[in-house]
DNA sequence: CAGTGGTCTAGACCACCGT
DNA sequence: CGGTGGTCTAGACCACTGA
């Protein structure tokens, strides 16, 4: 055959179109850098604008892409490492944790949540609302959802609201003694809120961390963290986390 | 104003399909039932085809929702919980593991796993291909790098591939005394031969555990897992992980 | 074979950003 | 304001499934 390769066995444009533009990343964009727009590139490699779209997308959520509204599609620098504590347990708003309150409401949690406190279902809890910072971006929202029997010692003097009352809340929660965690981990899509906090559109990829922590059999706490997927690496146990970036080398299909 | 609410401040339609579609799934559906055909339903929602079908990407997306192509749009069940290794650190292949080795290949790494394996970038290395079965589904593939020096004891007679071969690279790599193990989780795209393999698109989300495992100072072993991201909650920690699952109670905007 | 979801097109308009 | 990415439309055709 005196063709090199036809398209051969029905890959997808976008799919194709996503390996061609995911090598050209490689070989002659550097990070930060930022790519022709959307409709120039589409005439380029004769698609629609659709299609030339959906490879984007897949880049992006590969977290090689970062796309901003009214400003243009850039080459994303590597995915952070964001340690999700380790092997030994600790509460939340210990020392040298990440995470930075921002306020604590007292209310009655939503059926699924108070299921997982195992708590009846119009209990009332403490809900804190923290935030994670990392490389001078917001890359996490969490809530966290502490019912109010677990932490009796608490007036309502100690703080009426705000981020003082949520150190409140967490400074009764450290008297306890924590006995073990667990955590999970699967994919969600960001909510409105969520999303505005994150800087990102509703519906964005996002990781979401569920942690139980518990205390005489008990469940204590319950963290439901929600961490932008495209730019965070999740990383558990006793270091910094394996990197496995990219690999150029490797073909896609 | 008589209207009750004019749709305000500018959601997209697709979300706010979303939201109406999974309202619908929590009250009118149940697990394993089959959905209206898409164009069906977009002419129900009037809207157009891909603007109903961006609402049902969300919605497949969180794992509600679970499409194939010939057959139609069903009502996905909760995620199932998999747990990646707790708190114990323990070799791949160990006794109740619940992966399944493939088969087995001597290769000379890409660049990336090289450089993560930290060892010459043309050593020879150990790849097994394992795969894992959960609830009689696929959930996730793995590929274990293992570079040859770390089983010096093993001969090309003890196998000459597949299988076997796979299982005597692991018999040889439980003789060495596991330090420790880092792991990382993130989101990526399935390439197509994973994708085959799961039964899923290219490109489909998929959660990449990547870990690292160290004898002596220096890893020994790297193993990169995919796991379906539709379908599949990690769980870490000592017991079965929490379960939240989706809030019918909780609105999304 | 008929029916499903998956891909693709060519256009339009909108929301947002920086100048 | 002009330029960007985000949303939406109305159509077409394709690949796959199951009867």
């Amino acid at each position: 055959m005196g063709t090199t390769q036809l398209d051969s066995v029905q890959e997808p444009k976008y799919w194709h179109l996503r390996t061609v533009l995911s090598e050209a990343l490689d070989s002659e964009f550097s990070v930060g850098e930022i790519l022709p727009n959307e409709r120039d590139l589409a005439a380029r490699f004769g698609v629609a604008r659709a299609t030339l779209r959906q490879a984007l997308e897949q880049l992006e959520l590969e977290g090689r892409l970062q796309r901003r509204r009214g400003v243009g599609t850039t080459v994303a620098p590597p995915r952070v490492g964001v340690a999700v504590g380790g092997e030994q347990h600790s509460w939340p708003g210990a020392a040298g944790d990440a995470w930075q309150a921002v306020d604590c409401a007292q209310e009655i949690p939503a059926a699924a949540v108070a299921a997982a406190l195992e708590t009846g279902a119009d209990e009332p809890v403490h809900t804190v609302r923290r935030s994670r910072m990392s490389g001078g971006q917001l890359v996490a929202t969490e809530l966290l959802h502490i019912p109010a029997a677990s932490v009796p010692g608490l007036t309502a003097i100690d703080a009426p609201s705000g981020a003082a009352r949520a150190r409140a809340v967490l400074r009764e929660l450290h008297r306890l003694d924590l006995e073990g965690q667990d955590r999970a981990v699967e994919l969600g899509s960001a909510r409105a809120d969520d999303a505005r906090e994150l800087d990102r559109l509703p519906g964005s990829p996002v990781l979401v961390v569920t942690t139980r922590f518990t205390v005489e059999g008990r469940t204590a706490a319950l963290s439901v963290a929600t961490y932008r997927a495209d730019t965070c690496r999740l990383t558990f146990g006793d270091s910094a986390g394996v990197e496995i970036h990219h690999d150029p080398a490797r073909r896609a299909s």
